[in-house]
DNA sequence: TCAAAAGTGTTAAGTTTACACCCATGA
DNA sequence: TCATGGGTGTAAACTTAACACTTTTGA
């Protein structure tokens, strides 16, 4: 780099960036998001998303993927970003620029000791309380993205064990959309997307008939899939 | 502050924060952005978004709307925030992360001088050449989420003057979305958002029977507007 | 009088919604 | 044998798409 090129960056102010993570899970037919009851300062005794600073040499993508691994020990986790918040006095201690991403986990799998050590605990949507600094908006946004998303991907599966049964499918996306669907119409759509395939397994959990399993088939539907719910 | 809390935030690293903007106008049919031929370092000679750091005191989302007011000398412009972009490698010179924003503006309306001075050009969009660093993927991302929000928001016609035709209006939304449409069609839909109402003036200035101007109510369209394209 | 853009309705196709009963099984 | 959740088809309502001619006016 040319001295020229140093002083055009370095006259400019430098400032802490942090990613929030707004992690959801899926459990007696609602949505649930893994929450901090925080033991730790800033803000201690009060409820927030888990974040963390971004560190040197590492991505933004990569902090929200390690924040996320660092609370549920998940990795390969679907995310995506949200939004990024970047008004002053957000963060009421010091500046901090933070990026809101969103996680999908499947809730019978993260590591419950890790969990525990955070203090954090998965709090049913309709029970969220009020959280720090603008993590209340940061959720409203991640909401309605995530439902953007699922309403046009078939990214909700991400929520459910490899394996699902219909109703499971239908009670999950009833969670996120927050309204109530037909039995017939909702299995006709799903009918219709070959890369929602029947395992031939039987699940006998919930009914003594017993439902057919299904697994989401990545290749499948990269080959020609649609989908829009 | 306490020093624990002061401990908390120093033993992060900080980085340089810019914007950079994606700039739509529109304009014989075609949507164009805004961009500069860098006639200064770093990447001098090549084409790129405007753009600029973030500064002490000033908001991301303020930041942005300062670098489209410098160029185009236009305030009170629609803008909307992209994505941000983290990687660690995105700008070969120093550590940078940035937020795109993207820009509509009516392109009879900037500064010319301001854009002269930058050495600014409107490229329209099947013209625009490779872009530095990661802003060919900025421009993607930024077209399709303003593809997005025109489909389900009636932001479209910030591309316009204050009074349009209904001629004007559909060539805009073609442009937007790359298709055409029915022209019968598009006015029956057209005619059912009562917040896209006559002027009561006309047009001649394309033809001699004359077309009906019509503007955009944002009152009416709160109260109780919808829109879908 | 004619060229050029503005303006205007109807029908067919496709999609979405509503709706109720039988099935298989284990206790 | 019966209680429980699993599974299935059809018709009406609505939405979207296709399509061609008349009007106005200034040169």
């Amino acid at each position: 780099m040319t001295a020229s090129e140093k002083a055009y960056y370095s006259v400019h102010p430098k400032f802490h960036m942090a990613v929030d993570c707004i992690i959801f899970g899926f459990e007696d037919g609602e949505l649930s998001l893994l929450l901090l009851k925080r033991n730790f300062e800033p803000a201690k005794g009060q409820w927030s998303l888990m974040g963390g600073f971004v560190e040197e040499g590492e991505s933004v993508d990569d902090a929200a993927r390690r924040i996320v691994a660092q609370l549920t020990g998940l990795t390969d986790i679907y995310m995506r970003q949200v939004k990024t918040y970047g008004n002053v006095d957000r963060d009421p201690g010091e500046r901090v620029i933070s990026s809101a991403y969103y996680a999908l986990v499947d809730i019978k799998k993260y590591d419950h000791t890790l969990v525990q050590a955070h203090n954090a605990f998965w709090v049913k949507l309709p029970e969220v309380p009020h959280l720090i600094f603008d993590h209340d908006s940061m959720v409203a946004d991640a909401l309605r993205f995530m439902q953007y998303q699922a309403s046009i991907k078939p990214v909700g599966m991400n929520l459910l064990p490899e394996e699902f049964t219909l109703t499971q499918l239908q009670t999950l996306y009833e969670a996120i959309f927050r309204e109530s669907m037909d039995k017939r119409n909702f299995r006709k759509k799903i009918a219709s997307m070959d890369y929602i395939e029947k395992t031939g397994k039987i699940d006998k959990t919930l009914s003594r008939k017993g439902a057919a399993l299904y697994r989401f088939n990545p290749e499948r539907f990269k080959e020609n899939g649609q989908f829009k719910i």
